[in-house]
DNA sequence: GTACAATAAATTGAGCAATAATTAATTGAA
DNA sequence: TTCAATTAATTATTGCTCAATTTATTGTAC
């Protein structure tokens, strides 16, 4: 490659990355307003809706996300009556966010956005499985 | 896919792509630092680089920000004596940006981090190859 | 048993990114 | 000339992210 290619805009793997992130959380607002979560907001419930309850930090852990983005995040979701957070009687260093009624309940309203989704994105399955095989590498590369 | 398996967190696609995207830009930073770039203002400087001159509609399309961004953008850019901004003399609506001498400079800076960044990145040229192309598809996906 | 290190979260504060809505100026077409 | 379209700036708001510090708790070494 030439000197200064390697600073070229359509060389860069970061730039695609970094754009389809947004353009894809971008496609998911219109099906996220309607049951009043933001993307990050969403991803968490994701976890809380198949683990019932969670520590802060293995939450954040799952998400890549630390306690001074999880913190509100979890207050926020708390005052929408989704979720419960309390310390844990065995070590009161912990907090738990456990998911309520009204966050299970949320869960039916949010079934049919995986799908909606799916049909806005237009890769095929081989091509998806793909690209999710690659961006786990990339995540877990250290 | 069972019913609710949809929902589940390692069925998401979004949610590596949002996660990598995140992860990469964070190894951005301690070489950004050195230059006193954000990394959106690093991939408006690459443009500049290799284009001289752009119009804020056509860095818009290639970047995929709208003005709300880049206008505080490429002042916080012009401020620091990077690029020029003026209204083009044909159309007096359009806002132009233009590397400046310290701007071209920078680049030198710059053309060590591609180099430093692909050593913390641990996918072999195919599996980049592969990505950048399942990323492209999915940022033309309209 | 006390001191010290490690851990978990919260807090604070800052900066940045992103969006929506509005405004202003210019241009082009009917 | 009028009106619509285009371009960008502006304004205001929201949310995310990170760094640094603080607090509380727990576990370990002496």
């Amino acid at each position: 490659m030439a000197e200064y290619d390697a600073l070229k805009l359509e060389n860069q793997l970061c730039f695609p990355l970094y754009a389809a992130s947004r353009s894809v959380i971008k496609r998911y607002y219109p099906f996220l307003e309607a049951i009043d979560l933001t993307y990050t907001q969403y991803i968490a419930m994701m976890v809380l809706w198949e683990e019932k309850e969670i520590s802060v930090k293995e939450l954040g852990h799952k998400l890549y996300l630390d306690s001074g983005t999880l913190t509100p995040l979890l207050k926020c979701l708390e005052g929408k009556g989704l979720i419960q957070r309390f310390r844990s009687p065995e070590d009161e260093r912990v907090v738990i966010a456990r998911i309520t009624p009204e966050g299970e309940a949320l869960k039916e309203k949010a079934s049919s956005i995986p799908k909606q989704m799916s049909s806005c994105i237009k890769l095929d399955s081989q091509e998806a499985v793909l690209l999710y095989q690659l961006l786990y590498k990339l995540l877990n590369n250290d």
